[in-house]
DNA sequence: ATTTATACTGTATATATATTCAGTAAAATT
DNA sequence: AATTTTACTGAATATATATACAGTATAAAT
């Protein structure tokens, strides 16, 4: 979808704000009052500008016929859902991202960024099976016992991360797996986030 | 909060449905078009009668300036968490009734109707763990391998459910539970429903 | 028995609103 | 260098829209 500038950019928050505030759509006349134009015509060439560029559509002749089109309305509201393939990172890159969710707070106790959908029985004793739906938080910052993304070199894991001094263990859940020593030196090893939810669609 | 006639009902319907149609409230006159009425006082009179009742809020002099309230707009979007007492059937009884969480279409892959707070570790080893939410479908419909809530007198249980013959096996996914066996004709025991999803908020 | 609520039709109108036209000016593309 | 896009002001206007007023009729509540 083409960029939008700063100015455009203002006008759609304006619009989803007042979309969330009222219940409804602004007026022209609205937008000029939140963001301080004082011609409605200033409104008017930016939403057609935002129409053009596909974020919005305009209902002709019906007053505050704005619309968030599907994507403008997602792009805040889904979750994706990435594949946690043997090898390659979890990019949020398109190829990855298996499907979207639709978003919602307080789902869980903390935001999170996206969902990874667990391949293997590795943390099975944690209550994690085969097909579940990680929530995954992108932080580097956690903390002993957490249930950590963790990437070395191009192999990413979920596992209990348990760090002393320079060494970090990472510690599978299930006994028929092996912990996993790094040293926090170690090239090409990276904390790509922790668990902060679960979800299991049967 | 008041009860609706029919009327009022379908009119609020429509307002509803006609917000995710469009992404805006109707007009008056869109109303009238929807449910073929030929005066738009009659629209007019309904959302009065609707905003007195406290279903919607009315903007004066704003067109389309109808805005659901908390209540409306929830209503159908919130899931109701229900803790899972060792005593006492899961019952959508107000006191029963832990929070709720708003609801989303496709959350899982099947519909459900209330979340059960899990209490212990009996089904740990089916990866359900200590206070994690168990989304319900209501049925006695479930077969053999499914999760069910089943309901012995006042206690509830959340179990695999194995039946043959006139014989029901409730079987739990921890070694250090016992198997319960019921017969199809006992009094007292009943298939609340079935597990179609799992939440664990961390 | 009387009032109030429900459930409309039909007409009228003030005003809220979209939208066009005429400009100005700077920045970005072609 | 010429054109398009961005970013507005300011005025004008057709029409979309809320809303009041005048009725009719039935059902429910007081």
């Amino acid at each position: 979808m083409k960029e939008l500038t700063i100015q455009q950019k203002k006008v759609l928050q304006c619009i989803k704000f007042y979309i969330k505030k009222t219940g409804f759509p602004p007026t022209r006349a609205d937008i000029c009052r939140e963001l301080g134009f004082k011609s409605p015509n200033a409104a008017e060439s930016h939403l057609r500008a935002l129409e053009k560029k596909g974020y919005i559509t305009i209902e002709n002749g019906a007053s505050r016929g704005i619309n968030l089109t599907e994507n403008t309305a997602e792009k805040s509201q889904t979750i994706p859902v990435i594949g946690l393939v043997a090898a390659g990172s979890p990019t949020l890159a398109d190829e990855n991202i298996e499907k979207h969710i639709p978003y919602q707070e307080s789902l869980f106790l903390s935001d999170f960024d996206y969902f990874l959908r667990v391949k293997g029985l590795s943390m099975k004793d944690a209550g994690i099976m085969e097909d579940d739906l990680v929530a995954i938080k992108k932080t580097s910052d956690v903390r002993n016992g957490d249930i950590v993304v963790a990437r070395i070199d191009d192999e990413v894991t979920l596992k209990y991360f348990q760090s002393s001094g320079n060494q970090i263990k990472l510690i599978p859940a299930n006994d028929d797996f092996d912990e996993i020593y790094i040293n926090k030196e170690t090239e090409g090893f990276f904390i790509e986030g922790k668990s902060v939810g679960l979800i299991r669609e049967n």
